[in-house]
DNA sequence: TTCGTTCCGATGCGCTTGCATCACATCCTA
DNA sequence: TAGGATGTGATGCAAGCGCATCGGAACGAA
């Protein structure tokens, strides 16, 4: 066996058998001993590269964020790069995007699993908040962006996403995120087939997109005085 | 003391204890030994009222979803009972009793910990996703109620709702629970506040209600052949 | 080759867990 | 008042947990 070996792949290797225990038996189906075998290493080496079980279980959250992320974006990407036909990608690639957050396949089914063990116990956790809120902060900007461009012939110039940060595509993305991430949940617990739950999320794309006008809103939203950000510590 | 005990109000007492427990470090910090010393009885006594943990968690998780239940369709209650002005009240309805499914004050906060627990773990325990399943099967024929006398002067006679299982009603139903679960999750984890929360979900009970034609879908929902009821296994 | 360093994998420890067991206090029946 | 039945609460037990520790294998330097 070599002196030297890779942390950082072992690092993802050990995040994998977390996730993969996670899938099958929830995080307290998590623990040292079975996620040394199930990556195939010893319990030391994954002592070495975690201190504590805590930093080891906000790394592989880490991880299985940031490959959804990832996933999510390459998808947004795809439809950019093909951008020729105006035509109707936007609202589609919104679908396949928040689909992709999602549900639709078992891989995806067993990451949401993961991710929904791993968000109970943000709840209680504020390190794994701490890491959930990055990763949906990263996730909304984008929203924006192709919600803007779905609804618009003319979008935003480039990064800068208009007017102020309530203004309604943020708005519209933080419900079709909110709406995919409560879908999932129904999905995982067996209350809505993964079939509906897209047909649900699409049809809200399309009102979403459809219901142009931003600013009139109904009266009674005026609920909160300041309805301010609406996003709360986002770093730190 | 006694010797003949109200075994259901002890069970209630230990479910309780569940409950606080879980809020405050998960379901994984829930020990039978922790909920007997927070109920105030001994672990005996856990051990007479459920034969097993899981039977008590199981129990614990239907109770707090009674109580859901009961706050719930007790705000739909309200409003029928004072049901005499016909102006607007439907939708506020809407959204003080999906609100109440939801966050609002601390108390609903930590229900909803709790809740978000369970359904964590319901997702690799069955036994725990029956019960759920039931709760939001439940709830979902008040919701159709609600949306479809918030919609039309005629409402559907009494409990019979008109069409389909998969007419629009029962669409934006499933469309509104899984929001209002959506939106408290990322509540808990910080990533939204209340109050932009009830914003987003008042929006979309407007949304709904303004948008009245139930048939007109647009074309893309054709996704699966047949959409059936979205719902499976509803009770077994 | 031989030494020194570095890193790995196994073992041990203290503790807690869920569950089983058992002596005892309490209340109904003669 | 004595007796039995019943439910109670404390204790025991095997298993599993996270974490600390330690002997030994694998390499670079001399």
């Amino acid at each position: 066996m070599p002196r030297q070996v890779d942390h950082e792949e072992r690092r993802r290797r050990i995040a994998e058998a977390v996730c993969a225990l996670a899938d099958d038996s929830g995080l307290e189906g998590v623990t040292l001993r079975d996620v040394a075998t199930r990556a195939g290493v010893s319990m030391g080496a994954v002592q070495r590269c975690f201190k504590t079980k805590q930093e080891m279980l906000v790394f592989a959250l880490d991880h299985i964020g940031e490959r959804v992320t990832e996933r999510v974006s390459a998808r947004a990407r795809a439809r950019t790069a093909t951008a020729d036909e105006p035509a109707e990608p936007a609202g589609s690639t919104l679908a396949r995007v928040l689909g992709e957050v999602a549900l639709v396949d078992e891989a995806q089914r067993a990451e949401a699993r993961v991710w929904l063990a791993f968000v109970a116990q943000a709840a209680v956790t504020p390190e794994l908040a701490a890491v959930l809120r990055n990763r949906y902060s990263e996730l909304h900007p984008l929203l924006v962006r192709l919600l803007g461009e779905s609804r618009t012939a003319a979008p935003v110039p480039d990064g800068g996403v208009a007017p102020g940060p309530d203004h309604e595509p943020h708005r519209a993305a933080r419900t079709l995120l909110a709406l995919a991430d409560g879908l999932t949940t129904h999905v995982l617990i067996g209350h809505l087939t993964p079939q509906t739950a897209l047909t649900l999320l699409r049809a809200q794309i399309d009102t979403l997109i459809r219901t142009n006008p931003p600013a009139a809103l109904p009266p009674h939203t005026a609920g909160g005085p300041a309805p301010a950000n609406g996003q709360e510590a986002p770093a730190t």
